[in-house]
DNA sequence: CAAAACTACGTAGTTAACTACATATATTCA
DNA sequence: TGAATATATGTAGTTAACTACGTAGTTTTG
């Protein structure tokens, strides 16, 4: 991978990626070595479950950051292993509710001493000179002010 | 997506990978607003023939980092839109030698400028407190000395 | 109060990476 | 030197996200 890592910034999406598959991968055998049948891409959903108790479908699409129809695929795999289920919503009957069954709710009580080492791994990891977790909050926060295409139309204008 | 920011390192993957879209939408965008027919997942392919003139499939790779069957995958598209070619190595027939066509070359000197105002839109956006693209090397360089998983064992163990 | 606009959810198809497996050629070693 | 092993490429199928589009309720408005 010695091109891509030398041609710097340019490559930075492909880098970030890599990164982030690596830290997945890692994550299924974390959880598989604790014996908890469980898969990274299901935390988003299940955490904020977690924290927010019942939540309509596009709700947690905006939590997580996802599109409503990638969300409820995943919400399908989650009720078919029986770790959420679901019901209309009487007060507004095209939504549908979503929350944790007892086996979610235990199954999290069963992970939470799996997310502290993960916690402390994932942290004695990045906790280098330049801290990625908060390189990533900095550079979303100046995402949100200008976009990169924004920054590049301008330069092209004034360069 | 108040859920997966407020809940910290646990979920540094889905976030790295937010971002990664996300400067490859913008990508798009800005090959598009400078009149170059071009995709950012051509990048790796492209820039490493650019240095290196000519090379296997697998040496492609391996300068990337992805698997061969992705790798060959692009290179079918690369072919198809005439950006490279293909012969086979008469020292051993099994390797096929790849290399920019005339009309690659000329693409990578129009896109050329293009990188430039890449480059400094993307080194503005991501020069914080904690630089982004540093962040990353150092965390690669500490998952080559131990992994995520090997580090979550040792934790598991010593806790 | 009916038409228009909006919101929530769902399905179908696409994409860009992956793993697993197959085949052909090259190299090594008993 | 031929059998075993390794390497290079290729194909098939999977995965986890996406966009585009359709339908059914809800809200707004002329």
């Amino acid at each position: 991978m010695n091109v891509i890592d030398e041609s710097g910034i340019l490559a930075i999406a492909t880098r970030l990626q890599r990164l982030s598959d690596q830290f997945r991968k890692d994550g299924v055998l974390i959880y598989k070595a604790n014996g908890v049948d469980f898969e990274p891409k299901w935390f988003p959903v299940i955490y904020t479950l977690h924290l927010r108790s019942v939540l309509s479908v596009v709700e947690i699409a905006n939590e997580i950051g996802y599109t409503h129809p990638s969300t409820i695929s995943l919400l399908k795999e989650l009720e078919k292993v029986k770790l959420i289920r679901s019901k209309k919503d009487k007060a507004d009957e095209r939504k549908r509710l979503i929350q944790l069954t007892a086996k979610g709710q235990e199954l999290i009580e069963q992970m939470k001493p799996v997310w502290e080492v993960m916690v402390a791994a994932l942290t004695e990891l990045t906790t280098t000179q330049n801290n990625l977790l908060q390189a990533i909050s900095e550079v979303e926060e100046q995402m949100k002010r200008l976009s990169l295409f924004e920054r590049a139309k301008r330069i092209s204008l004034t360069g």
